[in-house]
DNA sequence: ACAGGTTTTCAACTATCGGTAGATAACTAC
DNA sequence: GTAGTTATCTACCGATAGTTGAAAACCTGT
């Protein structure tokens, strides 16, 4: 009571990730200097002291890596091993950020994607929090409609595939996509035909995602009665 | 580079929840002076300088409302809106903790067990992070064993679907529940058998929870081929 | 001992979900 | 046209989970 507290430095983390040439990304920028110089590293910066968290997290990867594409947002957990930083102490919170396929931001010198199952040595306990987004990031994409934060405004369901199965690490199956995605109504067709390819093959129909924010479209309904 | 940065409070929130009397309860403490006095607030305290946010948690429970018997304690959401506190900024990292039914911890005076679903005025953004954790709760009741925290050693289905119907605010079939876990291998029999009551009826078999860590159980398998 | 009440347990039925396979449709190139 | 290629659809099927009702195992009162 009455005691004074103590007061931590606290950043926050960005775990951007793009499907890039069918694989799953994670953006990082390569550290100059000590501690883990040479080391790869998730964007991210201070906490100031009239800003939220998402803001920060927001405003680190706006800032510093010219990303206004973000799509999707959400926290994913905060970090507190005191000695995480070799400097000080400094708490993370991490967030997960989604890029749409095919977006090209322009980068600075000394960032790069790297695919998540290629990663390069990683500062801190970056590695770790990358592992922690992914998971997040494979729950999501089978129970909510977080897909449309990686898929662009309208594609064919092959598209789809691909990018499902650079992101869940595994083959996905078009026809089981196609109906589930349906059915939940997460996904619904558009008027239009894509363009067939010069290989030939009948044109694919253009889908687009129902909602742009997130939606659990399927509950573990587990245990409850049908009414 | 450089620049000195902002250093801020934190603390560690605990949302205590224990099934009493067939209801799901959370632990809450009455301010005593303002801000907020006369409100309802969750456990919790200052992160100390070598802490790391679980062990703070875990001790501001311990400490303050003498409960060794918490089963299970996991991080949920760090809250930073800066007026979040009106007298300082402070950063809160709620945890959800988990005590067995039954389990009757010594409390202080000001604290007392509060019913989910008919809370007092609480203080801060309490109500809102009660309301997460609830979430969390719920769902991981449904894909994970986490109901072993809530359990006791050893019960009957009966006693177990009260308690999901409980922490999940709904009815729950104890045939279905007996079958799910049990093909889940989440639950498993033990050779005892309960008393039957004293207005008659079969003895009911006692079974016991497989695991006494968190084990996902339901993989949300969509769109993995069976190999 | 037996009837009637109570609680537990189990087996059968069913709907839905989702993975699989193969047929059919729609295009290109030759 | 014909062959090749890609997309789409339907039918099948196993697993999961909600529902129902019967059978099992206990009590109490007569």
């Amino acid at each position: 009571m009455g005691v004074t507290g103590d007061r931590f430095r606290h950043e926050a983390l960005g775990v951007v990730f793009q499907v890039r040439e069918d694989r799953l990304s994670v953006l990082l920028w390569q550290r100059a200097f000590p501690p883990f110089a040479d080391a790869w590293a998730l964007p991210g910066g201070r906490l100031l002291s009239a800003e939220r968290l998402g803001t920060s997290a927001s405003r680190h990867l706006a800032a510093k890596v010219d990303i206004p594409e973000i799509a999707h947002l959400e926290q994913l957990e905060t970090r507190s091993d005191p000695v995480r930083d070799p400097r000080e102490r400094v708490l993370a919170t991490a967030y997960l950020a989604l890029v749409t396929v095919g977006a090209q931001p322009r980068l600075p010198a000394d960032t790069a994607w790297h695919p998540v199952d290629a990663l390069p040595a990683c500062a801190f306990d970056h590695q770790s929090i990358i592992g922690s987004a992914r998971e997040r990031l494979r729950a999501k994409l089978s129970y909510t409609n977080i897909g449309f934060a990686l898929a662009p405004e309208t594609f064919t369901i092959a598209q789809l595939r691909d990018l499902y199965a650079a992101a869940l690490g595994h083959e996905v199956s078009a026809t089981n996509l196609q109906r589930i995605l349906t059915r939940r109504e997460v996904i619904e067709p558009t008027s239009g035909l894509s363009r067939p390819t010069s290989a030939g093959g009948r044109p694919a129909a253009l889908y687009r995602f129902v909602s742009c924010s997130l939606v659990v479209t399927n509950p573990f309904a587990a245990f409850r009665p049908r009414e």
